[in-house]
DNA sequence: TTGACATATCCGCTTATGCGGATATAGTAA
DNA sequence: TTACTATATCCGCATAAGCGGATATGTCAA
């Protein structure tokens, strides 16, 4: 009951289900990333995405200085009945779309960025 | 967008959460009813329904002095796998259990009243 | 009408939540 | 060590949400 409550409360925020959409697409994303997609603070995306963490909807890892987010590897019935729910409604929402194409465009240009320092 | 925030944001409460559970199993229960299995105020409970409907979660109609709530017949894609989610959920969970059981009683003693009251 | 009952809404209160700048922590490289 | 970068957490503030008693509304019956 507290979990349910606890995963229906992680989802009630607009900001929190769009990084769910973004992690479902990008499969691993840095906070960096999402502050970029989003286009938000940083504490206000560290913080909804300690909020996923602790409802157990996002795992975290760190590689060197980034901390890499994304959707537990496998996961309850429960969660994955959830995330396919969402997935479902996102088919039909101008937001999730608009974040999807800003993904492509920032990766993108971040593989671009990381070619030119390499050079 | 908004929807999908309001919707989980709906569910996001625990008494909530348990009156859609109720009406799943009763299909149809007045705001009494309610009262008398979560063990609530009126106040509460009506405004917790008031809460669901606006979300477009339950449907109301009035039976004489009655208000009598239930899922909506034909509901979304995404409500139907809502709905599908949290009857999976409430299989595993000690409330859903306790909340079925009372719910089972009372509506057997409320029968039991009515054929007093008619004889 | 009036009275009784079921429900909805109002009210003041308390607690929870979101915000974003400021600060703290942690890792990397020199 | 120091400096730099990425991220987490702290802080005060504003708003949202839950609570339940009190009051208003709506319906029926006499």
């Amino acid at each position: 009951m507290r979990t349910l409550t606890q995963l229906f409360k992680s989802l009630s925020d607009p900001t929190r289900i769009r990084i769910v959409w973004l992690l479902q697409i990008g499969g691993e994303l840095c906070v960096c990333d999402l502050m970029a997609v989003l286009d938000l603070p940083q504490s206000t995306v560290s913080r909804h995405l300690a909020y996923l963490r602790n409802a157990g909807l996002v795992h975290d890892q760190r590689k060197g200085v980034w901390m890499y987010y994304r959707l537990p590897a496998e996961s309850s019935e429960l969660l994955t009945g959830i995330l396919r729910v969402m997935q479902t409604a996102a088919k039909d929402l101008q937001q999730a779309a608009t974040d999807r194409r800003r993904l492509a465009e920032h990766l993108k240009t971040k593989r671009a960025d990381a070619c030119r320092t390499a050079e």
